[in-house]
DNA sequence: TATTGTTATACTCTATAACTATA
DNA sequence: TATAGTTATAGAGTATAACAATA
């Protein structure tokens, strides 16, 4: 008696769907996509920068995908490309005086675009969910992501 | 201080990625994506086969979408298309013995590659991230799913 | 030898528009 | 006039493989 629509990897795909939508449209007028938009967060919160790599990681992308979009949020002058003094393979990305400006801006935006989607959900139902999903990002305890992707 | 592991609507997006991953992988044997896998399921579970429209509908895609995947499913010879009885333009999509084979098979595979990536969770867990989920993806109460599509 | 970033390529998914046949 | 299915097309997202520079 369970159908599709009881299944939580479905609801999952579809949820995550509606909300990426959401938020897309949302942050048109700023010129961003969700996934630009968490780069820059990213950027920003980072101190002196962040290395591709760990954009990779915490994104849940291919290093190559953050080539791509890092590449565009330049072009834009959003964030920037620095060296790292540690080691000179890798380019730590920071966001730019302009990325940090637009990046509050999409903040609100964002925010929104997903309230929007969520708004049936009390405050303590959606840290609820947080909660959850965070543990389903964060994997089976015996095989984590690291072990995962080197794998 | 909340930062992008924060926000629910990346932790949908992540959390999505990683399950339909899983159960891609876990499919692959079966020669099944999880998009193809969710179509089987639907005209399985309809007693005379559904619509294409409501497919489209319950998937959250658009109908042109659905056609590609129908067809796919047909030429593997595990859905069929019926006309419908009472309207001529309507054509009902129904699993053939071969796809209701194959669907029970696809049924543990999935479940196995679901699991495999909520293995954290307890059943109670799991259930309300189930409840919770479907309430996202119903939507709000005063923008419906139909009316969206439809405006 | 292993890692960081990069380029290249192919495939899947998403988003629209337009068309046909039926209603 | 509106709806079900279809075709076509372009853009975004995903998955691999291979390479240069550096560790």
């Amino acid at each position: 008696m369970t159908g599709l629509t009881d299944d939580v990897g479905f609801l999952l795909t579809r949820a995550s769907g509606l909300v990426v939508r959401a938020t897309n449209t949302a942050l048109a007028d700023l010129g961003l996509r969700v996934r630009q938009y968490s780069v820059l967060t990213l950027a920003d919160d980072s101190s002196d920068g962040i290395s591709q790599r760990d954009l990779a990681e915490v994104l849940g992308l291919d290093p190559s995908q953050v080539v791509a979009l890092v590449d565009e949020l330049a072009a834009a002058e959003l964030v920037e490309r620095r060296p790292s003094p540690t080691d000179r393979r890798q380019r730590l990305v920071a966001a730019t005086a302009n990325g940090v400006r637009l990046r509050r801006r999409a903040d609100t935006a964002a925010a929104a675009g997903v309230q929007r989607q969520l708004g049936d959900l009390t405050a303590e139902e959606q840290q609820t969910l947080r909660g959850l999903l965070q543990r389903v990002v964060a994997g089976p305890d015996d095989v984590g992501e690291e072990t995962r992707r080197a794998g």
